[in-house]
DNA sequence: ATTTTGTATTAATGTATATACATATGATAT
DNA sequence: ATATCATATGTATATACATTAATACAAAAT
């Protein structure tokens, strides 16, 4: 993805990455990365107690949109973020607790 | 709002609130805000070159979100950002310029 | 080559969100 | 009271997202 935007491009690819950590359970895959650096779609599901192809789904998504990266090890796929920094969103919403 | 919530809560609540920041205008809302801390719909339907139905209502969601405040003055309404933290949020999206 | 384990994709349905346009409400001035 | 300016709401249509369940694909082990 290119680097140089102007205003609307900026806004628009924003908006569609904030949109796709705009989820509860995507949030918390997020959250379950900042501790365990990476994980595999079964642990995912396992941890966060949901099917496996709705883990794979919404890891999908996340890696789409360029905040997760994944490659394969064995059979398993493994996944993280690619930028930690993402994690500061989640910390910065949580302080604003009154919101 | 209240404060205390427990995991599920919070994951949806902080997911409810950037969805309504996920939107090109509504971030572009929030980046004139930054510059102008008070701003009546006009004056964001004007500088955004948007119907001022649209401005308004897309400042609605964000005032039901707890993103913005607003408060009469005479025939205008004033709307604000209620924590402006939440300008770190995108500074942190495009620091994140290869996302 | 077949089975097992791990992951991704597809299709079907329901729900939510966006957009555009028209209209209503609220405050002020005349 | 009514006209005007500023804002909000309602309705309709289109689009996008979420959810579920079933199935396909990929790698490894037997």
């Amino acid at each position: 993805m290119l680097d140089i935007k102007n205003g609307v491009q900026k806004l628009d690819h924003c908006a569609s990455v904030l949109k796709a950590i705009a989820h509860p359970l995507r949030i918390a895959i997020i959250e379950l990365l900042e501790e365990h650096e990476k994980l595999s779609v079964s642990e995912i599901h396992e941890k966060l107690g949901v099917e496996q192809a709705v883990a794979s789904h919404h890891l999908g998504i996340l890696k789409n949109k360029g905040v997760l990266i994944s490659y394969r090890d064995g059979k398993n796929m493994r996944y993280e973020l690619k930028h930690r920094q993402i994690i500061q969103i989640i910390e910065i919403m949580d302080r604003c607790s009154s919101i």
